[in-house]
DNA sequence: TTGAAAGCGCTACCAT
DNA sequence: ATGGTAGCGCTTTCAA
């Protein structure tokens, strides 16, 4: 086997009797200053890290005080998905902002019970926050049993604390945009709208709860507007897609793009789609916004990068992840919150 | 307080009394299968269910056996800044890939001491992926100590194992075809050459170490490949950012292409960068790439949908990470790896 | 300010 | 195939 130094093994015992004091002083220096003078205890601590000796093993403390320290933050799917989508990085980057500088670790959890067989996972944090509607009821069951502070994110969650941003609002503004700016037929290019989803049209039977699926309330608004509007969306002017890619968004736009008539606005629940659909109007010719608007939602930096500067609507994704850390570090100061989103007129629309 | 449900408390111990059996038997139950009737374990495993016992406490089963089954991905600095890199984030997709398949967890962990004071947070994992030279030698240095398997990517580790890519060979192939294509001046917008980069050019006499540093690596390869050119690169044309952001690539590529004789090419360590010059170049009304090529470096998916499609050089992110997975799960069945990087010549050269 | 000791929940050894 | 049980490393109470 590999050669290890000889050294015995260090815990608050053997440290103890190295130092001569006792094994309650040594966790008191680390734990609490309070207990001890402050000249012994900076001696301990000197001593400690000359040894070798980096404090209480996590395993054994969080045993016996029965916390970890830990924010789990619990991802729809696997990791993998989370770490291609803009918005749920921005929301993670503001999430640990806050979190490294309160000195907790954030423990990312994929929101799929098969993950969890092996280890439990779910009882390490000692606080959840939950991004999107996690698609494993059972598990969420799970977590909510252990009566731990719960904050919602972009859903609503019974008896716990949501944060949202207004979906429904933002939605309504872009379409309502487009409406007044385009007077041919207008279509959509959705996002999960179905659990099915495949770049296909929707079918109308099997879509998400609206109270459930942000992509619903948008939907809701595109519908509401198209109304006020008299210009009514039928079914077959809604594309779905199951994620946000480049590929998907391509392939659905190719659709949307191919119908006659053609749309003459192309209403995309997310700036990757909308960004794929310029791509295939450019492919095919078509001029932007001239012949097609086309308006995103997100408001990501490629966005406003891309040229031309894509029409969106903005959600502070940043300030999202900032806000749900802070409150599930401190539920008591807080009620359920919803952001406000906001429309950006740019160059596609 | 918040109304609990009277529940009894339950654990290996009282949930064997209730189905009356012994808590060795519930424990196999959970963990060694090949222990008792799959009969049995069956019956206990729905009876937990039923009762809402959800498998052994994390932390007692780690004090126990003393592993935790979660390898801890060392981050550069702060976890907020990765989430802001392109790369990092592909890479981090690759890694969770495999580990979400392995069953096994994954801790992000900030690369600096500070975060550490309350948790012993590096005592957790069982096994290390770094990513990138970590700033905190001690922190480090205690990981070291622990004598568990660690994979170091993106720089040299003394007795351990190893993934890099070719950034020589990249850089090299890139600045070649700058030379080839291009008879004016040459710069470079760097990428964390030294310290305390700040947007200004480079000051000679605190750069990193070649050994320890990727940006000294492509620098070494262009300023090699100018040589062999007889085009040498002054330092007055070398400016280095401490991040890969636009603002950053901005304010260098303004002071870049104020400098007189003005470069004809720009050799920019990533893509993004590389973009932020695109578009200094076009506020300048510069044609691109008839009189400014401008090539990056990583091929990050903004590269690509950018009109124009900015010449990169390619490196496999996704697959690095994917494969400091498999290295750090199995190290035993691994060498050292240095992964190919790919000139992508596409319209901004 | 210190020392002794109980016990957090679990696994794995040994015995049956 | 199952049961009894020691002990993983720690914190905290109590008494000195």
């Amino acid at each position: 086997m590999s050669p290890k130094p000889p050294k015995k093994k260090l815990t608050v015992k053997s440290v103890a009797s190295i130092l001569g004091v006792s094994t309650a002083t040594v966790s008191n220096a680390f734990n609490r200053p309070d207990q001890l003078s402050s000249v012994l205890r900076n001696k301990i601590l000197d001593e400690c890290e000359r040894i070798g000796y980096h404090g209480p093993n996590p395993a054994a403390r969080s045993l016996r005080t029965g916390s970890t320290g830990v924010v789990g933050i619990m991802l729809a799917e696997k990791l993998a998905y989370n770490f291609s989508d803009p918005c749920a990085i921005e929301f993670l980057e503001g999430v640990s902002q806050i979190l490294d500088d309160a000195r907790v670790n954030m423990l990312l959890m994929p929101g799929r019970e098969e993950f969890y067989k092996k280890t439990s996972l779910e009882s390490i944090p000692d606080r959840y926050i939950i991004y999107g509607p996690p698609k494993d009821l059972p598990l969420l069951d799970r977590i909510e049993r252990q009566h731990k502070p719960i904050i919602s994110v972009d859903f609503n969650l019974e008896n716990h604390l949501s944060l949202n941003i207004d979906n429904y609002g933002g939605a309504k503004a872009a379409a309502n945009h487009v409406f007044e700016t385009t007077s041919g037929p207008v279509a959509v290019i959705g996002l999960r709208l179905s659990k099915d989803a495949d770049g296909e049209r929707i079918n109308a039977t099997d879509l998400y709860d609206p109270n459930y699926s942000i992509s619903r309330q948008r939907l809701n608004a595109y519908l509401d507007a198209s109304k006020e509007a008299n210009r009514p969306i039928g079914f077959d002017y809604i594309w779905d897609t199951s994620k946000s890619s480049w590929d998907e968004g391509v392939k659905a736009a190719r659709c949307a793009l191919s119908v006659s008539p053609r749309p003459t606005a192309l209403l995309c629940m997310s700036d990757n789609l909308a960004l794929a659909a310029l791509s295939v109007a450019r492919e095919m010719g078509l001029h932007v916004p001239q012949e097609l608007s086309i308006v995103g939602f997100d408001d990501t930096p490629a966005a406003s990068v891309n040229h031309p500067e894509v029409t969106t609507v903005y959600q502070p994704s940043l300030e999202k992840g900032r806000l749900a850390a802070k409150m599930v570090l401190n539920p008591e100061n807080y009620d359920s919150i919803v952001l406000p989103t906001e429309l950006k007129i740019r160059e596609t629309s």
